[in-house]
DNA sequence: TCAATGTATCGTACTTAGTACGAAAGAGCT
DNA sequence: AGCTCTTTCGTACTAAGTACGATACATTGA
């Protein structure tokens, strides 16, 4: 079979490449994601992926970079509290697209350019919303860690449904009794299990509290009481 | 050379398999912690390994619990807020000591027992302090997702330390101009690169923040604005 | 049109890691 | 000592990352 046996499919590039592997990771989680199945998608042979990427590093820092990038960035000089907000929810929403990814920032220690953009527009909506420097570290700080700490959170419950609750719960019972955990099992059958119950809309309540709290110490322009 | 050629060394066990795993994943991260490097580790040849624990993903489900075991429990009954307070910071000491383990989080998704008694005990503080059902689920949600975010954001940061961060912001000028990121750069000149600065320091803020927010609303009874 | 040259693709093969299978070595009991 | 259960191990297969060098292709200039 000589090598133009496939006639039709485009030319490789890097972008192409990242992109298949985000599709491959959203297809099959992350662990689907082999040099081998991303050859596969693009219809390639493994090796002709290294003309285009270093290495499975380059390809993982590319796709966290991508998720990044589809995080909706506030506008600097806006106001900062529905700023925040869209870009707390768009943020959420693209880890939820590609749940693999939260997993993955802990890894990569290398940002890319959409994942500084969007830090810089982060930084940028607060300062010029009137936060000192300090104040900008503080809300950087807590905002960020509620929102990547949200999804985590929803990253690793089991997949979101109904149904998986009762399966969790089953594999907690099989190796324990109830009375072990007896607040778990209560705050599982009154809360988990009734019928409405989405964790998601856990999500806008913390924000609010986040955001409220923020809102009160810049108007007062000082810090809550340090125990 | 017969299977005895070890004489010294205690029998396994399932437990000293998963502390040995743990100490592997401090030592050199969860990258090195493979069935081989524990086997040696434990001087043992890998195979024995598997008469203990049925596969990989049984060992990192153990260390993963190992974790949680080691952060301390709120008492139930107690006061509510110093307990979450205590359980906070020492979850944050827990990920700091083995920073893999946040990244983990994210793909296992069966709990061992001490994961459950550490939610079994936070949701029971919470209740027996008198927060209701719908009450606890808020507070259980914003306090996980705010710690274990914080965990993950500590995490990623290049190992901590001043040198580290010239080292990130070489990176950075190296592929990019300070012009494309004017905030963040101001932020790392003004802030970040400041003699006396500690990301670390953040975390009290923004669980005062949190812990004060509930407060709040537990007094009151009732939730925060919703836009 | 055709050869020259740089680029893209690929085949082969080496290495590391997880682990299936069954054998061999201990350990405790009779 | 002999039996049996438990623990340890040797061998070997498979999957995955990727080094190396070869081959095919596209572009360009004559």
């Amino acid at each position: 079979m000589p090598a133009g046996a496939n006639p039709g499919r485009p030319r490789l590039s890097r972008s192409l490449v990242l992109r298949s592997a985000v599709a491959v990771a959203d297809g099959g989680g992350i662990g689907a994601l082999t040099m081998r199945s991303l050859a596969d998608a693009l219809e390639v042979k493994p090796m002709s992926i290294y003309h285009h990427v270093a290495n499975k590093d380059e390809v993982l820092d590319g796709i966290v970079d991508i998720v990044f990038s589809e995080i909706e960035l506030p506008a600097i000089g806006g106001e900062w509290q529905p700023g925040m907000r869209r870009r707390a929810a768009s943020a959420r929403a693209a880890m939820r697209r590609h749940p693999w990814a939260i997993g993955l920032v802990q890894t990569r220690t290398s940002p890319g350019p959409a994942t500084l953009k969007h830090h810089d527009a982060v930084i940028g909506t607060l300062r010029e919303a009137g936060f000192s420097v300090e104040m900008t570290a503080h809300a950087f700080a807590l905002i960020d860690a509620y929102v990547y700490g949200f999804a985590l959170s929803e990253a690793t419950l089991p997949i979101n449904g109904p149904e998986t609750v009762i399966e969790v719960a089953g594999k907690m019972m099989d190796q324990s009794s109830p009375k072990d955990y007896p607040y778990l099992t209560e705050f599982s059958i009154e809360h988990v299990m009734k019928p409405g119950y989405d964790y998601g809309r856990e999500f806008e309540f913390g924000l609010d509290l986040v955001l409220d709290g923020l809102a009160r110490l810049h108007r007062r322009g000082i810090g809550p009481r340090h125990t």
